[in-house]
DNA sequence: TTGGTTGCAAACTTTTTGCAAGCGT
DNA sequence: ACGCTTGCAAAAAGTTTGCAACCAA
């Protein structure tokens, strides 16, 4: 079986990208910090290799996201959210008011994958969602 | 029975906010357009009074969607997407593909909706979310 | 008259692009 | 060597803010 961390380097290759020390930090720097916006990512990159620019950030995930390595989502209406794809395949539930974010599998959100492929024939992208709202915490908090 | 146009006036003042022409053309535009960026908004609106200023587009997108008479969601990962909530309140579908956008009664995602809060407690704004994938005909179209 | 609103201009945040130098293969 | 990548700087895109003049109530 193929050692998974050296996969993604051939499949690269494979592509016809090449493998540079930046493309590495990148996606160690998602995989380390789970769900990262560019700038973060690029903070964290910085502190240990302080020449990476931001642009090299957003070539990278694009590229990242490209082969695979790397989803985005968006936890705010600002910038998106990068985050491995090296776990479960899993989708995003966001409360407004505390701000908590929790992943979930995809297959939680069989319910409506399934009825917009019966009734429209749309296959959803699951892993691209985040679905906002009120968390139970914060619903029980407002109405004592 | 009250008159549904005369209605958000009343509860614009009665927050403490004045009605303006300004007010009148934002929200209109977003009537006539259905579906529509900050941008896109102002454009229409220019059209017709060409002194409104961007800055009052956002200003008031705000203030509308406070009283809810507008939502937005994200149908790109640019400028957001505002719409009216004047008809029934309702999710989007997008195909990545061809780009084309659905409206859909908010009943069709109770599937997730229900498990969310059956499961989480958690209570989903539905009328936010916007579903990315592909759609029917750009499925078959590949497969022939 | 009062204070919420607006237009304007400048600042800001986030992302994109052109290009010459650099480096992986 | 070939040509994909990068850093840099400037531009673009989208949004926010300070402020004086303006106007709805």
């Amino acid at each position: 079986m193929p050692d998974p961390s050296e996969d993604w380097r051939a499949r690269l290759r494979g592509q016809g990208y090449r493998l540079t020390p930046q493309r590495e930090l990148i996606l160690g720097a998602i995989e380390e910090l789970g769900h990262a916006t560019p700038d973060e990512v690029l903070a964290h990159v910085q502190a240990r290799v302080s020449s990476v620019n931001a642009s090299t950030v957003y070539r990278t995930l694009e590229v990242l996201e490209g082969l695979g390595l790397v989803r985005h989502t968006h936890l705010s209406d600002r910038a998106p959210t990068y985050h491995s794809v090296s776990g479960h395949e899993h989708f995003h539930v966001k409360c407004r008011e505390c701000g908590e974010v929790v992943s979930l599998d995809v297959e939680v959100a069989d319910g409506l994958t399934r009825r917009l492929e019966d009734d429209l024939g749309f296959v959803a992208d699951v892993g691209h969602l985040t679905v906002f709202g009120r968390c139970r915490a914060c619903r029980e908090a407002q109405s004592s």
